[in-house]
DNA sequence: GTGAAAGCGCTAACAA
DNA sequence: TTGTTAGCGCTTTCAC
């Protein structure tokens, strides 16, 4: 810095304000254009550390996720990187599990790296993790999941109308025995579509609805699911999953049976994850738009930092039924 | 840090050599005790920014990764992150695209943030970004893919002996003509199992053994690469893709005509990707140890930070054949 | 509009 | 073994 002062002839405070687009109003421009190329022929950047030290800045964004295997996340951090990398922040992406104490103190690093914002795809309903942020009042924003009473703006999907328009589908192929494998409820998503499941069954009238609780949004909880529903209420014809991977979990049970998917039962998934168009028999699921959720919730965080806009807003996308061939007429 | 100094009685940098793991043998162990307990109380916790402007380095370590979708990268990240996290150093995770500026722009901005090593996912067979590391000298490794010339350490699998047990297990059924669809030939996956299938071909003595690249490594790829072989050499009984998508495409392109995998064509891919026992029909596949290659990966790369070791080292992971439904009898 | 000077929080040479 | 001092590279108040 001091050899671009030296080349340009100014002060180094100059190249200081010349280089940074935010105060480069204060310098004249002729000088600008001075520093700016002494600057280039230097092959000079600024330093972001130092920059950090100084600023308590860093234009680097975390985003914590339980499980980067689960496919449901890769094309949400791929809308954050779209509309992130073109606003000259860099993203970093940790992966948490789920252990509450690793979340914060992976949080708790990230601040220490001046970090600008979080986005959060691991909350549960109620998560220690955002009293952290609201008491560091770092920025941040939920994604996929939201807590129980609005904290911090969420984006999300509309979990209770999307499980009421799965059971719909069913319902109007004909099916009345309809079972539910629900997902962990201390997360929104399972919470929320069991409701819709509830909701849907009693404006339906159903008889017979049966739910059972998989602990975790595995293949493996969804067969263990599937095969109490199966034992408890033997004569249902259509199930409801809460998760395609729960979905499969549960082809995984009938097929231990040696039952058939959808001739004995019909399926019907929830989020449309990569490749649920070629597994066996293809699934019928409801599309989220995964990738937008993490645009909009990247759009969010940046107006939370840069207009220090803490006002919560959530935000709720629609949900679209994609029928394929795990579910037919009874 | 001053408060904690003023607490323990002692000077700012023998808190400094206290708290400092590398230093602490320097000063007495009773002041080391003060000096924690003072910081304990004071709820004190070294400043990472400021010390990597001091010191150069910030413990942690960047991964490049052309595409987060890419189901085949989560258990490399997994890996890596397992042996990296116990030894206190934070992995961040870039995805970066096919796009040589941007990974090196990407690669650079790291650098600048003191990033302690890099491993790279990305590399094709001769790759300006490893020109970058050597020239910049940051520690890096490669992971998954290497380059022909071996500058950088690298941990990979057996691509060439892999491809050759896929193609020896379509003969032990009885296929005698055999088609290839071909990785792109700039990645050293493409280009190696490409060279196992020609290796196998000729000391299996096949006829007709029929080739078709794909220009990526997607399921439409594969597909239109399974089109042009079925096009030019409608007589072929088995197919040896290079990876697991490309065998998906494959499928598709097969249920397009009306025949069926394996009645009329039999198919292995490569990978063992998640899901693919579920894909029908389930996937015979080589099975890759992509965990214990991050966390291979992950120790090399801790080697060459900790020791200064610039060697360069080559860890090649054997791949194993699952037999699935994919493949039959001719 | 620009220069001078202080300081963000830490570490490492040097001195004691 | 510990304290002193300088400085990593930048931004920002305060003068001018």
């Amino acid at each position: 810095m001091a050899q671009v002062a030296g080349l340009a002839g100014v002060h180094a405070s100059t190249v200081s304000r010349a280089l940074n687009p935010e105060t480069r109003s204060m310098v004249v421009p002729e000088v600008v254009d001075k520093v700016l190329e002494a600057a280039k022929s230097l092959g000079y950047r600024v330093d972001p550390i130092a920059k950090s030290l100084r600023t308590g800045r860093s234009r680097m964004i975390g985003v914590l996720i339980p499980d980067i295997s689960n496919t449901l996340f890769a094309p949400i951090l791929s809308g954050i990187n779209d509309f992130l990398n073109d606003t000259g922040y860099s993203v970093i992406v940790a992966e948490v599990g789920n252990d509450v104490a690793k979340q914060l103190e992976l949080a708790d690093r990230l601040v220490a790296h001046r970090i600008d914002g979080l986005v959060l795809g691991t909350v549960s309903r109620k998560d220690p993790i955002v009293d952290f942020c609201l008491d560091q009042s770092v920025p941040a924003v939920l994604v996929n999941r939201a807590e129980t009473s609005s904290r911090l703006s969420a984006v999300i999907s509309d979990d209770l109308a999307s499980m009421q328009l799965a059971v719909e589908h069913l319902y109007e192929l004909g099916h009345r025995r309809i079972g539910h494998i629900a997902g962990p409820p201390e997360h929104s998503t399972g919470y929320l579509r069991r409701r819709g499941f509830e909701f849907a069954a009693s404006h339906l009238e159903l008889k017979n609805t049966a739910c059972e609780v998989a602990s975790a949004y595995t293949r493996s909880e969804g067969a263990a699911a599937m095969d109490r529903l199966l034992d408890q209420y033997p004569d249902i014809t259509g199930v409801a999953a809460a998760n395609d991977l729960l979905a499969l979990g549960a082809y995984d049970a009938l097929a231990a049976r040696g039952l058939s998917c959808p001739d004995d039962i019909s399926i019907v998934g929830h989020n449309d994850m990569p490749l649920m168009d070629i597994v066996h028999p293809p699934l019928t699921t409801m599309r989220i738009g995964h990738r937008e959720m993490g645009r909009q919730a990247a759009e969010l965080l940046q107006q939370a930092i840069e207009r220090r806009d803490r006002s919560c807003r959530n935000i709720v996308l629609p949900a679209q039924l994609v029928v394929r061939n795990s579910t037919a007429r009874v």
